[in-house]
DNA sequence: ATGGCCTGCAACGCAGGA
């Protein structure tokens, strides 16, 4: 079973990359994230035609998630419990034996801002929400864009980048305490070479310079992490002609769930 | 050089991203 999430920063622009991916990477899962449509512009007929269903939570001009798969979705659920929210960031489905949460978490902007409470609010809900999905579902992949690197590894320059958003203490806590219910950071499982990251700035030269973020996560828990075969980081798509920022992640689990 | 670029929307710049 392989899972993978990309951020494609708008469908309508990269649908292309994202049905070339398909067909070269055949997952059997795919979260997308910054859809920046809504579900009636959702391109359905050319999903259908790589082979996927699709369920879309979208939004216009921002966020906005979906699913893709093989096998049918179901009980689907498209926000956090008892948090009042108009920003379409969650979508999860049960497919096959798999329990899948997609993530748009919050940026923050700024550590401080309006928008950085909401993150950290935001990721108090989601906590709540992912303890219940836990003790109901025992193959479950949270994945998706967290907005957060989890430690200096997951950053190109851990000094010049102290005290920012996305890898500020309470940023941090905050994933920490989520993978303390029981959840595994599936690419740290594995041996992995130095300053692999899932995101680079359009501006100066960062990806050339490999100078990104790693904050594009697949979590799994804890009995179905011990099943993970491996989780990398596909950089081929940020190489293209009109890249999305973000690359996809993709894990693989297997054989018998 | 604390800015650089990209997207969408609506307008002929802005908000937002990370």
């Amino acid at each position: 079973m392989k899972i993978s999430t990309w951020n494609v920063n708008s469908l309508r622009v990269r649908i292309e990359h994202v049905c070339d991916w398909l067909q070269q990477n055949q997952p059997d899962v795919l979260a997308l994230q910054e859809l920046k449509i809504t579900n009636d512009l959702f391109p359905h007929e050319r999903i259908a035609a790589c082979g996927y269903r699709a369920v879309a939570n979208g939004q216009k001009t921002y966020n906005g998630v979906a699913i893709l798969s093989r096998e049918e979705p179901v009980d689907l659920v498209n926000e956090l419990p008892d948090f009042e929210d108009q920003q379409r960031r969650v979508l999860a489905a049960t497919i096959g034996d798999y329990r899948v949460i997609n993530l748009y978490v919050p940026n923050g902007q700024t550590v401080g801002s309006d928008k950085y409470d909401y993150k950290l609010n935001w990721l108090d809900a989601l906590h709540d929400f992912l303890r219940k999905q836990i003790s109901m579902f025992s193959n479950l992949v949270v994945l998706g864009d967290f907005n957060i690197a989890l430690d200096d590894r997951d950053v190109h320059d851990p000094e010049g980048w102290i005290g920012n958003v996305l890898v500020s203490d309470k940023e941090r806590d905050a994933l920490k305490k989520i993978l303390d219910l029981g959840m595994v950071d599936t690419f740290r499982q594995f041996e992995q070479a130095d300053n692999i990251f899932s995101w680079w700035d359009y501006r100066a030269g960062a990806f050339r310079r490999n100078r990104g973020l790693r904050i594009d996560l697949v979590l799994a828990s804890e009995s179905l992490a011990g099943k993970c075969l491996s989780c990398d980081v596909d950089i081929e798509p940020r190489t293209l002609e009109r890249p999305s920022d973000h690359a996809p992640v993709s894990a693989i689990f297997g054989p018998n769930p």
